[in-house]
This record gives C-alpha cells, sequence and structure tokens, in this order.
DNA sequence: ATTATCTATAGATCTATAGATAATGC
DNA sequence: ATTATCTATAGATCTATAGATAATGC
C-alpha cells in the first residue's frame, strides 16, 4: 500500500467523517484538522466541499469499476475470490457473497462509504439509486439473475434473493452498531451459518449441489 | 384525529424535515416555514433545536410504550393486529409482521421517524441503541424468542428470526427508494410472498401449523 | 520557479434573544 | 391579562478567498 497523496488523504479523511455526521454536519476545518493541515490549504487540491463530496463518489465508482472489470460481472456486485475459488453457482454465489461482506465492513474505505450512503440516501434522488445500486435493490437484483438461472423457475429467483440477501443487510447493520470484536465475530458467524444453511435448503429444495 | 397543536406540528414537521436532510442540516427557520410561522416564534414551545429533536425522540417513546402497554408485549415490537385476530403463535407473528410494515411505512410519523433513526444511527451510540431497538437486532431478537419457543430448538431461534426478519428490513429500504405505487404494491405483494413461504416452510420442516 | 501551506478575513448563514405588536382566553 | 407571534439583531460559526510565507522540484 503506497502512501497516499494529501489530496488523496483528504478524501480518505473526508468519507469517515461523513459516514459519521452527515455531510452537512462536517465542516471543512474537521476534515483539514483530520489531515494536519489547516482549511484554507484544503482549496489547493479541491475547489470546494462539494467537489471533495464528488470525489468521493468518484473514488467508489472508480473501485467498483475495477472490480467488475477484473471479474467480468456487473458493476457494483463482484468480488475477487468468487472467480478464482469457485466452480459451481452456488458455490460462486457463496464465496462471492462472503467477500462482498467482507469488503464492506472491513474495508476502510468501502465501510465508510456505506455508511456515508445509509446517511446520505434520502437527501436526493441520485444518492437514493447509488445507495440501492451498492447496497439495496442492485444486488438482490443481481442474486435474483443467478437464483434464477440455477433453479430455471422464474417466478422464485427474487423470493430466493431476497431471503439469502437481505440477512447480509441486516447483518451490515446490526456490524456497524457492534461495540467490540467479540460481537463482530458472533455476526460473522451468523452470516456463515446463513451462508451454509441457505445451501442445504437449495440442495435439499432445488437439487442444487455445491459438486458440480 | 384531532386538530394538532402548533407545539404538536412543530414536532410533526421537523420529523418529515429531519428524515430527509438529517438533524444538523434542518434549520429552525425552515420547520418554522413548515409549520407556518417565523423562526423565532418556535422558541415560544421550545426552548432549543435540540429540545425539538429530543420531543420527537419523546413522541415515539409514547406510542411504543402504549402499543407496548395495550398488546402486552416488549417496547419496540407488538401492533394491534396481531393480538386480536391470530391465535397460534405462527399466525400471531405473521399479523404482527404485516402490520409493524405497514405502521413503519405508512404511518407518517413512524415512516419519518425510522428514517431519521437511518440517518442519525451513527452519531452517538445513544441513536445507534434507538435504531436497533426499533429496527434492527430489537426485532430480531424478539422474534428469535419465538422461534425458539416454536421450534424447542435453542441453536435455530436466531437463525430462523433472521431469516424471516431481514427480508422486512430490507425491504423498508427498497420501500423508501420506490417512486410510485405501483413499485410500492410489487414491493409489499414480496413482503406477503415471503412471509407465506416461510410459513409453508415452517410447517413442513418443523411440523409447526397455522392452525392449532 | 512552482506548489503547498499559513494567517487574516469577508460575506453568508444559523441559533437564539430582546422587545414590540397581535391574538386569545377570562 | 396572558400567550403567541412578529421584526430586528447579536454573536457564533462556516465556506471560501487574498495575500504572505514556507517547502519542494528542476
Amino acid at each position: 500500500m503506497k502512501k497516499e497523496t494529501t489530496k488523496q488523504r483528504i478524501v480518505s479523511e473526508a468519507v469517515k467523517l461523513f459516514s459519521k455526521n452527515g455531510y452537512e454536519a462536517v465542516t471543512v476545518e474537521q476534515i483539514a484538522t483530520a489531515v494536519g493541515i489547516k482549511a484554507p490549504s484544503l482549496y489547493k487540491h479541491y475547489k470546494s466541499k462539494k467537489e471533495i463530496f464528488e470525489s468521493i463518489l468518484e473514488r467508489m465508482n472508480q473501485m467498483d469499476f475495477e472490480r467488475a472489470q477484473e471479474y467480468g460481472v456487473p458493476e457494483g456486485t463482484m468480488d475477487e475470490m468468487a472467480e478464482k475459488y469457485a466452480q459451481t453457482p452456488l458455490q460462486k454465489i457463496m464465496t462471492y457473497s462472503e467477500a462482498q461482506f467482507l469488503h464492506w465492513t472491513e474495508d476502510a474505505f468501502s465501510s465508510a462509504f456505506r455508511r456515508m450512503l445509509t446517511i446520505e440516501q434520502f437527501r436526493s434522488r441520485d444518492m437514493s439509486e447509488r445507495y440501492q445500486k451498492y447496497l439495496g435493490s442492485g444486488p438482490t437484483e443481481y442474486m435474483a439473475d443467478l437464483f434464477t438461472q440455477m433453479t430455471k423457475d422464474e417466478s422464485n429467483g427474487m423470493q430466493l434473493a431476497l431471503e439469502f440477501y437481505s440477512p447480509m443487510f441486516l447483518l451490515y447493520s446490526m456490524y456497524d452498531a457492534s461495540t467490540g470484536p467479540a460481537e463482530k465475530k458472533k455476526i460473522t458467524a451468523m452470516l456463515h451459518r446463513h451462508i451454509d444453511r441457505f445451501a442445504k435448503r437449495l440442495a435439499r429444495d432445488y437439487g442444487i449441489n455445491k459438486e458440480v
């Protein structure tokens, strides 16, 4: 990991502050202090507070695009491990999901970005759409497609996607509220248990197996 | 429904504005304008902006307490219809869940309150705990207890609760993002389908039936 | 030489108060 | 008579710019 430029550090510190207090409640002085400079110095790197915010959106878009490019999967969804180790569609969806959860909780920028969008989603249509794309209807519909293919049952895919993805969505929230590593461990344990149970259920109810 | 006093209207309009922009981004002038008075007039009813915010929390606490009192169910959870029409534990949980969804999406105050807490949850421990109590771990753990009783299986309750409640949690989010009545209809249809499917699954896997 | 930082500050905005005026309730 | 509203404004704070000073890169 290379040392960040000041310009990058501004974005990194800004997203952390925005993820706690929301864009409006954070002052440029707070961002500057977090970076270790004075507020007016920020304006050599960004011409306004809004421009810092937009750089955050761009950085996430960029990350997302790169991950999607690399693994040939729609934006806002795919992760490394899925393609590398999984063979069957079900295995793929399982490893993908675990990687996604890790990404949105443990990657510092992505985790802060997720919480920031959670706060900002109601302020504009644009923010709402981004939130849904990354965390709501986006992943749900992506999985619905996969389940529809897997079960060959058009009417079931969305319902299965809801049953499979929504626990992850709720666990993000509990993870954010957790106060220590012990609690976090319990939450990831619940996630794994959920993924396991679901796979077993699919195998039983639809004859879909982890092995080819 | 009685006509609201100015003091009540301030709270009603404030929660609407806070639910869109968050506490910090809303000015007392915006609240006053929504109520139809000038900003300084607010201060005859509340001694500060913070006190308006606290009145919102109190009003929700009060609503919640009254609903809990009336139906003998832990705070942050129960609703009218459940007790009235349902006989079996499973029926109870089903009607209760549907009523809860309706409550948090269609009741103007509760819906705005939910979105406000979604925004404010990261600002303090207190807000995070309230959010979890009303919408996250609160309902999940309540249902986990019920499922544990129903299935007589300690280790399963939480997992079943997660599978049953989390789709509601995700559908709140999609509901908020929906742009028209048609979309909202689809979302509530998905909710009903989920509740139905889940009941059938419980019947099959645990011999728990809708009839006594 | 160019770029990044600093101090100082203008101009806008926001919360809250003071004191005058209008509305309401005995 | 009391309570609710208004206008005017003080005092705090926030974004952004101007211009001086320090650091960095040929």
